[in-house]
DNA sequence: TCTATATTTCATGCAATATTGAAATATAGG
DNA sequence: CCTATATTTCAATATTGCATGAAATATAGA
């Protein structure tokens, strides 16, 4: 709600607006909490895996995914609740100020 | 679900993805379906109307907001299925290949 | 028609981001 | 220790996107 969030949030939709982290995210989103390995991520995206590393630090820096090493891999998984936070702002204030709904799916005219 | 479809959420995020058009769009979600003049949006947003322009600009191409003129005025309004359309193409796919839940809210925990 | 207000268009310089290829680091296993 | 695999780092370049200021267009009303 506050003024620098709008900032925090373009930040993470910025990490999301680009068409392979946008294909990585739902990969990851997809294979649950476990993940992914970077490779096999970079196999099904079909992305060199050093441009991998470079748009999975965009993910990361934004907190939209985590990593952690395994033996020779390295998993990612998607930050879920990060991912929920920013749906929600996105249109948490919607029709606050109208007098109309927006619409029948409008999160605001549930409650009133 | 298609992979052109990326491309379009994409892009549409890439819309999002700036720090004076997320808070255009939240004042333009707040004001509901009427929308706001463009020159009452830009001093909500302090933005000069010429940069205003041309973020709302962006934010048309990508099909999240439209506008009409009214006399001297320009409203611009929310495009709401299309902002509920992206939320749920970002998490639509989650866990689908997983075996645990991603977490209580998750959007395809509910239906198993 | 003249003027004021609202909005858009255009042009330029600057900064941020993406792409590519080569090289480096880390781990596993023989 | 050596090799293979996995991942990351680095550097050069190209591209894209943003901010700014000046000018143009559109509408309303005197």
């Amino acid at each position: 709600m506050s003024h620098d969030n709008d900032d925090i949030v373009a930040r993470k939709l910025t990490a999301l607006a680009h068409p392979v982290r946008l294909a990585a995210i739902r990969q990851l989103a997809a294979a649950g909490p476990t993940g992914l390995a970077a490779g096999r991520l970079g196999e099904r995206l079909d992305v060199a895996p050093n441009a991998l590393t470079f748009h999975l630090q965009k993910l990361a820096a934004a907190g939209l995914v985590e990593s952690r090493r395994e033996g020779q891999f390295v998993y990612y998984r998607a930050v879920f609740d990060a991912l929920l936070a920013l749906t929600d702002h996105l249109v948490g204030a919607c029709c606050s100020e109208a007098e109309e709904s927006c619409g029948p799916r409008c999160p605001t005219s549930r409650d009133r």
